[in-house]
DNA sequence: CCTTGCCAACTGGTTGGACCAGCTGCTAGG
DNA sequence: CCTAGCAGCTGGTCCAACCAGTTGGCAAGG
């Protein structure tokens, strides 16, 4: 059953992907202009609405702006773009170096608004989500296959969200899923090392459970605490050579 | 020089908006189809192409997903969406009373990352930074006016982004600041009543100026730390007129 | 009767070609 | 030298097809 879906991608897609790593990577630089839709229809060998179709997407993550009669400009996307970029540079960091601080910031965000989400959750719905975090907390303890961790850590902290109540925390943790799930093969070795460190969602739960919103907050802030990178990710030998 | 840039609607921007509202509001329950391009094109006057590069957008945000042959279903936006969807729902909230909790949840969260940046900063940048925070705050404190206090705020968290050196937090802050101006009318008296509290980004300034990364949580922690929304916002009065 | 297989109708995906509308930069006239 | 104006570029919109999957119903087979 090591079957998986299988990604269908549309020539939109592609032209994005493309894209996007140019401008990522800063090979168009922030006030520059991506070469016109005629251009790059022809340059890719696909049809006009193709491109504009992915250059629409484009302008709507913040990663440049358009507008009638103008070129397109590419934006400074630290300054224009939304928390759903972050996803979508992690996916297309080209000196795979440039990945290690733009995941380590998002678990750095994972820590911090894990730790206020497990204030919120313990202040507003202690008895109500205390019992289901302490048993999946107990499940987590007893697995070992990684990627049911990381679905049990998922399914930890979606409880605790939906007891803290607050639709911007919940809609955050979305992207950060999403930009950990575009890079799994460093997300995961972190998740290890987090769990190597002893049982860690155990004492979250208790404390939520026992409506101590302070206590949550100082477990998961230790839980969480972010180790140096270089502490999980090998600096050189399988980063180097996925970068070709 | 009340004058203000022209808003261009394009007509995509349109049916975006259209849709938007009809699916946030919930007349499109998740789970539900919505109509095919072809009849929306036909319903709405417009081409095609202009239907499928809303229905794109909407995809992209995380509120439906399409697929080549079936048909276009809405999704749990609370569950598949990221961040960026805040702003699009504080936007286009329908019932204005659901407003309010969604500015609360964004404020809510602006104050939990806003402490944890204020620690980071003082951590990593504190020399840098605090300088130029103290002088931000002190033509805060001088200020009257809302709509340049709003600005300096702005520029306040900007610099104590840039200071913490965390991508995921600055780009969490744009979509925070994109909800809170799609909804000034509502944001706007919020931030009135946090300066009638006092003095309140001096304090900041000063412990990252200082290197007390932990008194600088603090500090931003007591001065953000949100009141009851029906404190600042009158319930019904103008509310309910507004939503018609 | 239920199952199975197939096909028609419908959906989104893609193409090409055309024209409209706004911006930009060069150029001819002052 | 400056400026008004036009030509040629850009994105925005439309029309009319055709391709490629999905869906659901219908009919043959068990």
């Amino acid at each position: 059953m090591a079957l998986r879906a299988i990604e269908k991608r549309s020539l939109p897609d592609e032209v994005f992907e493309q894209l996007t790593t140019e401008i990522v990577s800063g090979r168009y630089a922030p006030g520059a202009s991506i070469p016109s839709e005629r251009d790059l229809s022809e340059t890719l060998g696909v049809n006009r609405h193709v491109v504009r179709e992915a250059v629409k997407r484009l302008e709507q993550i913040g990663l440049v702006k358009g507008g009638q009669g103008g070129r397109t400009k590419v934006l400074d996307f630290r300054a224009t773009a939304g928390l759903d970029l972050l996803a979508v540079v992690a996916e297309h960091a080209e000196p795979v170096e440039d990945l290690l601080p733009l995941l380590a910031s998002a678990m750095e965000m994972r820590a911090g608004i894990g730790a206020e989400v497990a204030r919120l959750c313990g202040e507003r719905s202690a008895s109500e989500a205390g019992g289901e975090l302490l048993r999946i907390a107990e499940r987590l303890a007893a697995t070992d296959d990684g990627e049911e961790r990381l679905a049990l850590d998922q399914r930890f902290w979606q409880r605790a969200l939906d007891g803290a109540g607050n639709l911007a925390y919940q809609l955050a943790f979305n992207s950060l899923i999403r930009a950990v799930h575009a890079r799994r093969d460093f997300s995961l070795p972190w998740l290890e090392q987090e769990l190597a460190r002893g049982d860690y969602r155990r004492p979250i739960a208790a404390a939520i459970a026992a409506g101590d919103a302070e206590a949550a907050t100082q477990a998961t802030r230790r839980a969480l605490a972010p180790p140096a990178p270089t502490d999980i990710w090998p600096t050189s030998s399988t980063t180097t050579e996925a970068s070709r």
